[in-house]
DNA sequence: AGACCGCACACCTCCGTATGATTCCCAACC
DNA sequence: GGTTGGGAATCATACGGAGGTGTGCGGTCT
């Protein structure tokens, strides 16, 4: 049997990643966020935070449109390209409607314009926090039934598909040219590796993989 | 039997509903929707769509954000409120940014400031119009589901929630008091009523009523 | 040597359905 | 007002089909 690593959920506390390129900006946010018990890393450049020793901590991001070398909504979409699902809370001093709203579409959290009050801050990132946190706890969820079905061979898989669409052990050894026989082990296989203790429990494993592509 | 009302989805053309107190750009926009060949109805209020006759026809809204009488956004919380999914482009002459972010967040499918290209609305109102359609492929789908289990007496329904949940038919039995034929009974009419022909497409029928709410 | 893949026999459990019957309740009908 | 009919719910017996597992065997490929 094949080792199941066992995700480790060290449950890390949230922090808030504040780029800006605008010291005062970084020292009041920092401030703000610190007078309500929260963890705060504050960083000058997109660069500076990407460099960051903790990549990939909980919290969210809270991001200027305008800095150095790198457009806000750019950042953005390079994130998301490499997979970063931290929710973003965007400011910004010069900002106009097309802007919010591509950054919106994009996902971001909240779109706020300078001066803000600081409630309106706070609320974002609380906003932003717990959706992280929901996200985090799913994609724990589906990576650990996705190591599970990277465990099956390809037969298994095969005959997951079928069982899971509702075809009868015979049925799936007509399509793939094999004994009734064979397609039990192999669905006992199955079974095993996804930790499924019932055709209906392997039914929504498969669904949850197929819908969180 | 009960009957079991086919959709009769007859696919009825998408219409543009135009929500603008200003006649010349209702003209305008109408004359541009018409040339790409989309059907366009146009109203001077809130009031006027809201009485209109085809009160659910598919399609989408574009809606300007200043209304004689109501807030465009506060109509978008209204229809929200009355369940109307119909997808919204916001336009605006003097809008801000927490008014397009409040928008967007409302599940608006775009907010163009006034004037905007051409192109612009079109692509916005073509995506609102494909949003829409899909919406009530999955409206419709869920609604015969709902109609179907809505024709299951209340032990088949205590019956089908156990039985996808993974349990026996014996374990069904112990939890309700019931012998394993009377458990056995109920799951054929289940299965009977619910036209599922496998018990994973049961299992994905009671996924689908539980997540769509 | 260890995986993956395949098959057969045997045995037990579980599922599905048909037949038949009983009870309760509610509504329609005379 | 009583009767009748039907749906819902319950259970029993019985049978055939489907699922699950264990034992044993053999092949291929790395």
């Amino acid at each position: 049997m094949t080792r199941m690593p066992l995700p480790l959920t060290t449950a890390q506390a949230p922090v808030v990643c504040i780029v800006d390129d605008d010291a005062a900006v970084r020292e009041a946010l920092d401030s703000l966020f610190r007078s309500v018990g929260l963890n705060v890393a504050a960083f000058g450049s997109a660069a500076d935070f990407l460099a960051r020793e903790n990549a990939n901590a909980p919290g969210c991001l809270v991001l200027d449109v305008r800095l150095p070398g790198v457009n806000g909504l750019d950042f953005q979409a390079q994130l998301a390209a490499m997979d970063n699902r931290l929710p973003i809370v965007f400011m910004t001093g010069h900002g106009d409607i097309p802007m919010s709203v591509r950054a919106m579409k994009a996902g971001a959290l909240d779109f706020l314009s300078k001066p803000f009050r600081d409630q309106d801050m706070l609320d974002a990132v609380s906003m932003a926090i717990e959706r992280d946190a929901a996200g985090r706890r799913e994609a724990d969820a589906i990576g650990a039934l996705r190591r599970a079905y990277a465990s099956l061979t390809p037969r298994e898989r095969e005959v997951m598909h079928h069982v899971t669409a509702g075809l009868m052990n015979k049925q799936v050894g007509g399509l793939l040219g094999l004994s009734e026989i064979t397609v039990k082990i192999h669905r006992g296989n199955v079974m095993r590796k996804m930790a499924a203790r019932s055709l209906a429990e392997l039914v929504r494993q498969a669904e949850a993989l197929a819908t969180h592509p």
